[in-house]
DNA sequence: TCTCTCCTTGACACGGTGTAAAGTTGACAT
DNA sequence: ATGTCAACTTTACACCGTGTCAAGGAGAGA
């Protein structure tokens, strides 16, 4: 069924990503991905010449499926600056456990690969771009805090949202998915926000 | 010189914190070790069964040349609960620069080995308790936050000063140390402390 | 039937960790 | 002087995962 109504690339993806989804914690080789492929490894390797390069099409491939940029820039409709600054938090907040298998593999393999890096951190660019956007509709409401600048504010707003934090709070900490968008999303206007309101 | 004064023990822990402190960026492997200790790489795996091992006694090492605990106890000496805060931030904060080369290889290492996973929590579990004393010293002034209870406050705290975020902010925003001890202190206030001060 | 594409099997090189075995060297004891 | 013990050396190899290479099979379309 599924082995007919699917290329060879799509069933490679699928593969890839559910077995990143389904083991957290444990690497995945490529020869799991081509046993859950139903193909053999080789043939991994006529489609994708490094399993980075997998990754990234593994990545983009779930991009597309999740239209990450939509729903960020769902966030834009907000009337008000911190509304916005919520509205994108949330977003954000809320697509990072659907990416975190992946992510996990990317966070793992950019210190030793260079191609994985560059993927991870385009996509982190993107994201970082929202959280300039969300920045500069509170410096345009004037709610900004007097004592940051839009940059500096981006980057504490960036990283505040990394992925890493991210699983830091809700892996090591324990805390549930929505507990982590409210605390961060207080810590966010606290840290970002003129005290005044 | 170097070669008659110390144990080769010392050597190789030496060796192996000068290359990890030298190479951020590159793994330092068992061989690069070796050369530099000025012994093979055989005799290595006569005093440290594994890479972990050595690396996890490399750590201890560092701490005992260091002094963290000490350093960071010298934060409990501050009157007021926010003054507790920022000594706190201050001393661990100016501390992660001096073990961050060693911080990598953990980081790296702990996805794939049991062993450095474990000595890395350990020595974060003695990080987050700095920031457990921090919060309830807050808490006991009556500055903490209502809507925040001390272990929330405490996981906030620690991940705030998670030597990831360091890395994020100086390496990849670009921010001078300095600015990296100010801007976090500032953020840890916003978050934690009672708004009306 | 020819050929093209996609896939297979099987073998192998490489880099890094860790193991195993046998030999060297120097200190110290008797 | 001889023996012995520990620390170290050299050489070789097993294991694992990635990536390469070569030869061949199976099906589709001309």
């Amino acid at each position: 069924m599924s082995s007919t109504k699917f290329t060879t690339q799509e069933k490679i993806l699928q593969a890839a990503w559910a077995l990143l989804e389904a083991t957290p914690e444990k690497p995945v080789r490529m020869s799991d991905i081509a046993k859950a492929a139903g193909i053999s490894r080789q043939a991994l390797y006529l489609h994708y010449p490094t399993r980075a390069e997998l990754l990234i099409a593994t990545a983009r491939h779930l991009d597309m499926v999740k239209d990450v940029d939509a729903r960020l820039a769902a966030s834009r409709a907000a009337k008000s600056g911190p509304e916005r600054l919520d509205a994108y938090i949330e977003a954000w907040g809320n697509y990072i456990p659907e990416i975190w298998g992946i992510a996990r593999a990317f966070l793992a393999m950019k210190d030793s690969d260079e191609a994985a890096a560059a993927a991870w951190s385009d996509r982190m660019a993107a994201m970082r771009h929202g959280c300039e956007a969300a920045v500069a509709a509170l410096s345009r409401d004037g709610m900004l805090r007097d004592d940051l600048d839009d940059a500096r504010a981006a980057d504490l707003l960036w990283t505040l949202l990394s992925v890493r934090n991210w699983d830091h709070l809700r892996n090591d900490c324990g805390w549930p998915q929505d507990m982590y968008i409210a605390q961060i999303t207080r810590t966010a206007r606290a840290a970002l926000l003129l005290a005044g309101r």
